[in-house]
DNA sequence: AGGTGAATTTAAAGCGCTTTGGAAACCCGT
DNA sequence: ACGGGTTTCCAAAGCGCTTTAAATTCACCT
C-alpha cells in the first residue's frame, strides 16, 4: 500500500493524506483522524527512498569505523556504543548504517558518503593523533561528531570524550601514592588519540613523582588478553619488574592476571592492576566487588550523548560544535595494594 | 554535482550519462570514456534515494540483533560477524544497516522494515528456539539468513550455522574420554537456539557413557565473565565437584578460570576446561599453544557466508534456500588433562 | 443574496535517478 | 541515391513522496 493507492482509498488527495500523517495543521481533524485510521488499518509506511528524495533528508546517521589495516579488527567496545547510540535514533526514527573501511582509502570514502546522500551525519570512530579526517569531513559540510578527540587539529568541531587523561593520571597517582615506583603501562596503539593522552596522563603523574619514563614498562598494541599477558610475562620476567600495571582495557588486564599469576605472583599483593573499565555488557568488573581497580566510564553513555549531539546538530545546523568530556570514576577493586618492600616477602 | 549537470555539461542527455555510467552496451565507446573521465574529474556518485527509487532497490542489508531485554547487551561476536558480513558488502557496493530491536516489538518492526523498503534483504541474528520470525519474514516476501537455525521450524529457510551440537558433543566425549565423569555446563541463554543444541550435545555424549544429566551441574545466562565465575565457583564449593568445564564462550572460560584459581586449583590438571571459540578478534585462544582447550568455528566467516548467502538470494530470488553447517575443530590446549584420581591429589 | 477571509483541500511540480519507446545518425550493398 | 539494419543517442515517463501555489468550501456578516 503506497500513498497513491491511500489517498484514492479515502477519496482524499495525496496531499492531504501525507500532510494528515506528517502531523500539518492546515488539515481538519476529522479527516485526520480518518487517515490515521486508515494508515493503522491498512499498515501503512511510506517508502523511505522516496521520502527521503523528497525531503532531501535520508533519516539515518552513518557510522564510519576504521578496521586496523592487518588485524582487520573492529574495536570490542563498538557493541556498546551503539547499543547507547541506537536509543536515540530509535527515539527519533533514525536509521544507523554501517560502514566498515580500512586505513588508507578514507578520503574517497567520505566524500563518496556525502555523495551518495544517504546519511545526514556521520559518527567518526576511532580518531587518530592528527586526523585528517576532521578537516575533510568539516569541508565536506556534512555534520559529524567524533567519538574521542583528535590532539593537534586544532579547527572546533563536534566530540564526545572521555578524559583519558586524567583519568590515567590518577590511576598513577593512586599507584605511587602505594608506594608503586615500577609502574607498567600497557595501553593500547599510540597512534589512536585516546592511547596517547593515556600515556600523557601516565607520564606527568609519574613525573610529578620524580620518575621518569622507563621504555622498558611501556608496551603498545591492540588491546587484546594476548597483549596484557605477552606484556607482563617479559616485564615480570625481566631484571627490575614492574610492581604495578595500568592497562587500557579490561581485556588486557586480564592478560596481564594470567601472566602474573603463571609468574606464582598475587595480584593485589605482589603485582598491582588497575585497568580502564568501559562497563561493557559482557565484561563487568565483578559484581559486588569490583575484580580490578579500575578507572570506569561507560562507553553506552558516550554512545548515547554522541548520538544525541549529532542529532541536535542536525535539527538545528546553525548551533556551534557540541563537546563533552566526560570524567571516569576511579574504582577499587582486589588487585592493588601497596607496594612490596624491595627484597621483602 | 548531479546527473542533469554532468549530462549538460558534456553535452549529452542525462540517458546517455546514466547508462555510460552503469555500463550498458548501447553507448558509444568514446562517449562512454569521456563520460567516466568528467565523473571522476567533478567526483559525481549519483544519490543514492534516487537510484533506489527509480530501480526500486536500496543496495543495502539489514542487519537486526535483538538486545535482550533486561541487559540490553549485543552479543559481543556481532563485531567479528560483521566484520565478515562487510566484506561481501563493500565487494558488492551494498550497505550495511543496523536495527537493535528488543524482543517484544518485533512483529511491527519487520513489517515496518519492509514497507519502509530501505534494505533489500536481512540478516537474522540470534535465532531462539522456535523462532516466529522465521515464519513472518517468509510471509513478508523479503530475502533472509539466519545466523543460526531454529529448532522445531519446519519450513525452509536460509541459514548460516556451526554445528553445536556436534561441537559439544566431541567436546564432551574427549572429557570422558580422559576419564571425566563430573564434566559441568555453563551455556549461553537456553532459549537461545544454538545454546539448546548444545546442551544436547553435551547431553547426549554423557549418556553415550551412561552418565545421566545432573542438574547441579549445568548452568545458563548470557555469556559474560560472571557468569563462568559463579557457575564454577559455586560448583567447585559443592560436595561432589566437577572435574571438568564446558563453556560456551572464552569470556565465560575466563571467568571458570579464575574461580578455579581462586580455589587453589590448577587449570588443566585439577580441573579441565574446554570451551567453544568464535575465534574473536581481540580474544584469541593463545598464540602457538591455545590457551583453552576449545571447539573453534571463526563466527567472521561465518558472517562472510551469511552476506554471501543474501546477497546471492537477492541477485537471483528464483534460487530455493541456502545452507551451511560450519564445522568447529577441536584443538587442543593447556587447560584439559586426564581426570584427577578421586581421593587422590 | 452577496461578499469576505479563514479553513480545508487539491493539482501539479519537483526531488535525482532509470528506463521505455523512439528518433537520429551511420554504415553498407545495390 | 536509397532502403534496411546497426549504432548511438534522446525526450519523457515514472519511481513514491513532499510541497508550492491555487482552488474550493465554509462560516459569518452585511
Amino acid at each position: 500500500m503506497n500513498l497513491k493507492e491511500l489517498a484514492k482509498h479515502l477519496n482524499l488527495s495525496q496531499t492531504t493524506v501525507s500532510r494528515a500523517l506528517n502531523g500539518y495543521p492546515e488539515v481538519n481533524k476529522a479527516t485526520r483522524l480518518r487517515v490515521e485510521a486508515a494508515a493503522r488499518e491498512f499498515n501503512y509506511m511510506p517508502n523511505a527512498r522516496a521520502k527521503g528524495l523528497a525531503t532531501g533528508r535520508s533519516m539515518s546517521i552513518g557510522h564510519v569505523i576504521p578496521t586496523s589495516a592487518k588485524r582487520e579488527m573492529v574495536n570490542p567496545v563498538f557493541g556498546d556504543f551503539i547499543t547507547g547510540a541506537s536509543e536515540a535514533y530509535v527515539e527519533a526514527g533514525y536509521d544507523l548504517v554501517l560502514t566498515l573501511v580500512e586505513d588508507g582509502d578514507e578520503e574517497r570514502l567520505y566524500r563518496n558518503i556525502r555523495d551518495k546522500g544517504n546519511v545526514d551525519g556521520i559518527i567518526v570512530h576511532s580518531p587518530r593523533m592528527q586526523d585528517s579526517r576532521i578537516a575533510l569531513l568539516s569541508d565536506l559540510g556534512l555534520p559529524f561528531v567524533v567519538h574521542g578527540r583528535a590532539s593537534d587539529i586544532t579547527s572546533d568541531y563536534s566530540w564526545v570524550d572521555m578524559n583519558s587523561r586524567r583519568a590515567f593520571e590518577r590511576a598513577t597517582a593512586f599507584l605511587t601514592e602505594l608506594g608503586h615506583r615500577r609502574i607498567a603501562l600497557v595501553n593500547g596503539l599510540e597512534h589512536m588519540d585516546f592511547a596517547y593522552r593515556r600515556r600523557k596522563g601516565y607520564l606527568s603523574a609519574l613525573a610529578a613523582q620524580g620518575i621518569g619514563p622507563d621504555a622498558t614498562l611501556m608496551r603498545a598494541g591492540e588491546m587484546t588478553e594476548l597483549l596484557g599477558h605477552k606484556s607482563a610475562r617479559d616485564m615480570l620476567a625481566g631484571p627490575d619488574p614492574p610492581t604495578a600495571f595500568l592497562t587500557s582495557s579490561m581485556v588486557t588486564a586480564i592478560g596481564v592476571r594470567r601472566a602474573i599469576q603463571e609468574a606464582g605472583l598475587q595480584m593485589g599483593r605482589d603485582v598491582s592492576v588497575i585497568t580502564h573499565d568501559d562497563e561493557l555488557a559482557y565484561l563487568k568488573n565483578g559484581q559486588d566487588v569490583p575484580l580490578f581497580t579500575a578507572t570506569r566510564s561507560s562507553v553506552r553513555a558516550a554512545g548515547r550523548c554522541a548520538a544525541d549531539f549529532l542529532l541536535q546538530m542536525i535539527a538545528k545546523p546553525s548551533g556551534g560544535p557540541l563537546h563533552s568530556l566526560l570524567e571516569a570514576e576511579l574504582i577499587l577493586g582486589n588487585s592493588t595494594g601497596p607496594a612490596p618492600r624491595p627484597g621483602g616477602g
